[in-house]
RNA sequence: GCCGACGUAGCUCAGCUGGUAGAGCACUUCACUCGUAAUGAAGGGGUCCGGGGUUCGAGUCCCCGCGUCGGCUCCA
């Protein structure tokens, strides 16, 4: 008797019966049979699954054997088997560890544990739990699978005193489909080490070529806020030494994006222990802060938008009645003014709607479009306070539209449209998930139905791919989320697109139809950056701080190189000035070296050098800011060039705005900050 | 909010086992007048996060707050 089963490259390979995954790598070469870690099997029609080279293999499948190059599939594997090395030098190293689950995650692989009564662990215990694990791994210790009946695994964990693997167990039975119920778990052992585990695992824990214990952490048991806190140990593992410290190097170019540090080194804004969670911004940050709102405010008027502005502080009976006094109240800042009680709004929604109350509505003034850059408080837990990107006040880039229900979909559509057009100005690709009812709502079943119905057809009308995430929507109805990755492969939140049947009926809103009827509006609450706090945040870190020129707060600076060129200097800055441009001169006693480190240090885009050789002959020579070919945003390089002062000016001006933006420029030819700007520049 | 760590000059950090604070950068002044990433010298600057406690004596040890950082839960 024997099976077959086929490559990857197509070729049909015969085995005897009851072949393993190593007996096939085995027959494939002597060299793949060292090198593999386990095997890919893909069953027709199903997904591949990986599984462990000693589990024999059934006749007919397609398998991969993996090896340290089949990439992310085979990390997972010895990155969970780091985490089976660590529990076994945990438990080693402190006897009575309760083990709760350690799983392999994109960068690495953590376990939890129950640390017995009295135990703390830090960072400063690592070291020693590291080598503890690499002496099980030097003694390449064989990871053996064994089944058991759900009763005896159950016992023997129970004896041992694993409460968490019991429940475990419990859950796995319990949420076997009824079909097919569970009869057995399967257990791994390595060296003295025997934990609760589906696999795959590599043959033995010599597979672990390099790994690292990075921090210590506190983990809610299941994710659960009500349940134990346990001790998260992270760490990474790879199959190579090499490849782990590139790892350790992508985190250390990650922390010097960091926004916060960008913030302060900067000095675009800054936090004090006064207002927690709430940014200062300083003047730099302020350009970036008006240049984003003025750019917003340009493409909302042209799509159609109308700003208001509204009032932070309002009667918490208007709180009742949208619903976020029994919803969000844990989030919202109280106070009480001559017996009143206020509060600080948390969402511009139910202000907006105040608006729209303020006169009858015809079906004729639909859809109406409201937008603010609102300033809204919500009072987020200490412990997730987060730099720009996770504040108590918030300036979000917000909108409502009221539209009739047969207008919803064209609505969202725009919205996604607008929301394409903003990412674009800063290269952003977005990925869209589509969030579903939440267990905390209002509103009737019916209602959510057809939102959540109007999203999805909203989306797949344009063919736009998008994940669900159920039970994720806000409290008053179901959301388009839209996603980023950043330069250097981190996922953002960015703006929300949501549905809402639920405040117009509570808040009574109206609208008379063609039919003379009244009817009850749409809302649509949107923002496309989110905040400008975290959109800030963002930028910074996905730029590295080096912003397109037009945010950059100081866009150009000039630097005489000494003291004489200073008249022809101050002219240079008048002239850009006089086009718009932000510039500053560097007239201190420095050296010119000086200036253009502390200038290439600000990250400002343009160096102009001038001289007695650039005054003759009305020039600058531009130390010019830009992108590293092929490299992410962020990485920048400088090169110099020699250029008449006019065709400079020309090309600032043509670079100054992105083209979407430079169309929209109002008749006077700047937007409106702008031109305040100038007015105040003389006075 | 929960777990853990941390909090010393504007910033980055040193300060061993308790004996009343230091460096580099930044800042100020002076000299240098400089050609594409740091000129030199001098000087000023500290409630050692806050409040209690132990001690003859606390930046250092203990307790309680606050804040920050890394996670968890939550979230634009």
């Amino acid at each position: 008797m024997s099976i077959t089963v086929h490559l990857p490259d197509g070729t049909a390979l015969e085995l005897a019966q009851g072949a393993t995954g190593a007996d096939a790598a085995a027959a494939i070469g002597a060299g793949l049979a060292r090198a593999a870690i386990a095997v890919a099997v893909q069953r027709d029609g199903s997904e591949p699954q990986v599984v462990d080279l000693a589990r024999p293999l059934e006749s007919g499948v397609r398998i991969a054997i993996l090896t340290a190059k089949s990439g992310p599939q085979a990390l997972e594997v010895i990155r969970h088997d780091a985490a089976h090395v660590l529990a076994t030098a945990m438990c080693e190293l402190y006897p009575g560890v309760k083990l709760a689950i350690g799983p392999p995650i994109a960068e690495g692989f953590y376990y939890d544990f129950d640390l017995p009564e009295g135990v703390r662990l830090s960072d400063d215990d690592l070291p020693a739990i590291e080598e503890r694990m690499r002496a099980h791994i030097a003694a390449a210790e064989r990871f053996e699978r064994s089944e058991l009946s759900v009763s005896a695994a159950r016992e023997r964990f129970a004896a041992e005193g694993q409460d968490y693997k019991v429940e475990l167990i419990d859950d796995i039975v319990r949420s076997a489909p009824a079909q097919a119920p569970v009869q057995t778990v399967s257990l791994y052992t390595n060296g003295p080490f025997t934990d609760l585990c589906r696999g795959p695992h590599a043959p033995d824990t010599s597979a672990i070529k390099a790994f690292r214990l990075q921090s210590v952490a506190g983990a809610y048991w299941r994710g659960d806020s009500k349940r134990p806190m346990l001790t998260r140990v992270y760490g990474t593992a790879f199959f190579s030494q090499k490849e782990l410290e590139e790892h350790q190097a992508r985190l250390e170019a990650a922390r010097a994006r960091d926004h916060r540090r960008l913030g302060r080194d900067l000095d675009l804004f800054l936090f004090s222990e006064l207002s927690p969670g709430s940014p200062f911004w300083t003047p730099a940050g302020m350009t970036i802060f008006n240049e984003l709102t003025s750019a917003w405010r340009a493409l909302n008027s042209a799509r159609g938008y109308h700003e208001v502005r509204t009032p932070i502080l309002y009667d918490a009976e208007l709180w009742r009645q949208s619903g976020h006094w029994e919803k969000y109240r844990e989030n919202m800042y109280f106070t009480e003014v001559e017996g009143r009680q206020m509060g600080l709004k948390p969402m511009n929604c139910p202000a907006h709607i105040q608006i729209y109350k303020s006169a009858r509505r015809s079906y004729r003034d639909l859809p109406i479009r409201y937008s603010e850059a609102g300033l809204v408080h919500r009072h987020e837990p200490s412990g997730v306070l987060h730099g720009l990107l996770r504040v108590r006040h918030i300036t979000q880039d917000d909108a409502h539209i009221f539209c009739s229900e047969d207008q919803v979909q064209e609505e969202v559509r725009a919205c996604l449209q607008f929301a394409f057009e903003i990412y674009e100005l800063f290269d952003f690709d977005v990925r869209l998930e589509l969030s579903t009812r939440p267990t905390q709502r209002i509103g009737s079943e019916e209602m959510w139905d057809r939102a959540e119905a109007a999203l999805a057809g909203a989306l797949d009308a344009q063919g736009l791919a998008y994940e669900r995430n159920e039970g994720d929507g806000a409290f008053y109805g179901p959301k388009i989320d839209l996603h980023m990755e950043d330069a250097i492969g981190r996922s953002w939140q960015l703006g929300t697109i949501q549905l809402d049947y639920s405040m117009p009926e509570r808040f009574d809103l109206r609208y008379n139809g063609a039919d003379n009827a009244e009817h009850v509006p749409v809302m649509i609450h949107r923002a496309l950056l989110g905040s400008f706090e975290r959109f800030i945040g963002i930028l910074l870190e996905h730029f590295a701080g080096e912003l397109p020129l037009w945010l950059a707060p100081v866009q150009a600076l000039i630097a005489p190189v000494s003291d004489p060129a200073a008249a022809y200097a101050q002219r240079v800055a008048e002239r850009l000035r006089a086009g718009g441009v932000r510039c500053e001169l560097d007239l201190r006693a420095e050296s010119l070296g000086r200036k253009i480190r502390d200038a290439e240090l600000r990250k400002i885009p343009y160096i102009l050098v001038v001289g007695p050789k650039e005054a003759a002959a009305s020039t600058v020579s531009a130390r010019v800011r830009r992108r590293r070919k092929g490299a992410p945003p962020g990485e920048v390089e400088h090169h110099e060039q020699q250029t008449e002062l006019d065709e400079l000016c020309a090309e600032l001006e043509r670079e100054r705005y992105p083209q979407s933006i430079r169309a929209l420029r109002t008749p006077g030819g700047r937007l409106p900050t702008e031109a305040l700007e100038q007015k105040l520049d003389i006075l």
